[in-house]
DNA sequence: CAGTGGTCTAGACCACGGA
DNA sequence: CCGTGGTCTAGACCACTGG
């Protein structure tokens, strides 16, 4: 017999479904009820471990209705905001798609055996219409080849979403490192500034289930009208 | 009566009493049981209100011991890390101590009504034994007017510990927002870079209970050798 | 050892949503 | 209306801590 509580047995069983596209985001879980008869336990010790994947944004309640896988939002993972508070929807050109050799630092965002080949997208976003982000998408080529394929004009605005979909591959959570740097000279020219004026590097390692490192994402950013705001506890 | 549900009642009940220093920080908190009678509820809610108020960060809880108030380290507020992920404490050397009028965005930051004072403090930060932030910290002086008094060699290194020990002050929660700068020429002689080498800005406000904004701190960063990094999901 | 929190059960009643 | 999740109860047994 296990030694682990119930109720974690329970959530690591429901994870590894989700991890297995089991249900669709948006689809609703089996009742309370159901589980508990599935897993032969009361009510509770199911509730005690939808809660805590609700509480890791895995999972929404409705009452009356039911619970459903999250949907994650593109504004979700975006974490510049204008400095009244409004979040922006930033719109984006990709500058070129390519393959290449994963770098030391790429290998080890997304924990890949040396050797291995990573897809890297260029791209300038756009903040109420003025550019201020130029970052640098490197993913997995083993995980989506697909995308080297694609034509630059294709590459949809809302990535995470079109990972979710395509390859059905959900960014559950991510962690950024944020550093100060100056603009390069290919970073002034797309974004109208002097070489040298600092921007706001972010580096942002987006993960799926059981931590598997998805996409590092390295988003260099002026900060003059928008600042990076951290959790509101 | 009310018609919220019980657990919440009771933490707010328990929150108020933990804002008038019912307990000391690290002091054990009457028993499961004995607040489940006191409450004329079952034990089960008072577990959920304890449950809410330790995933806040408020108390903590050992098995065979009791449910204890948190004590804050002064480690917990501070996000600069070494880029090998280890954290390391800084010391600080204060520059100056003074008392003024509130600018603009001082009395938005700490919601004090126009014509109130306040007190900056100035200091270095070391990491490693060098220096490597520039922090300008704001309270009010109705609050904490005792600090002005203070010689600048008497300020302690980590303030959030001091407020809660000399004013029963705690810092329960903050918020950064983060933009990139450049050095200017007092900072740029502390933190022994060039005038426009570009620093991390981190602005942070401390809150207390019930939101109540306690400190604004403005710390301009070098980020060569650390990052700031944003909560593990 | 007695008392604490940690887990788990089997019920109850309620508020909400959709058919 | 029924089924959903939301709240709440009163108990059980366990693992851990301290004296």
């Amino acid at each position: 017999m296990e030694k682990r509580p119930l109720y974690e047995q329970i959530k690591e069983t429901l994870l590894a479904r989700l991890a297995a596209d089991h249900w669709r985001p948006g689809e609703l879980l089996p009742s309370e009820p159901k589980l508990a008869e599935e897993f032969d336990v009361s009510q509770g010790t199911v509730r005690r471990a939808l809660d805590e994947m609700v509480a890791q944004g895995l999972l929404t309640r409705h009452q009356g209705r039911g619970t459903a896988v999250m949907e994650h939002t593109p504004f979700q993972f975006f974490d510049l905001l204008r400095a009244d508070g409004v979040r922006e929807l930033p719109e984006s050109k990709t500058l070129r798609v390519s393959v290449n050799a994963a770098s030391r630092t790429e290998r080890d965002a997304l924990e890949l055996a040396s050797g291995k080949k990573v897809i890297r997208i260029i791209r300038v976003r756009y903040l109420n219409l003025e550019p201020k982000i130029y970052e640098t998408i490197c993913v997995s080529w083993d995980l989506f080849s697909e995308l080297a394929a694609m034509d630059a004009r294709d590459v949809p605005n809302t990535i995470y979403n079109y990972y979710e979909q395509k390859f059905g591959v959900p960014v559950i959570s991510k962690r950024d490192r944020l550093r100060a740097a100056s603009a390069t000279q290919v970073e002034a020219r797309y974004l109208h500034v002097d070489v040298g004026t600092p921007l706001l590097e972010i580096e942002c390692i987006a993960y799926s289930h059981r931590q598997q490192p998805i996409e590092q994402r390295i988003s260099r950013c002026l900060t003059d009208e928008h600042n990076y705001c951290s959790a509101p506890a």
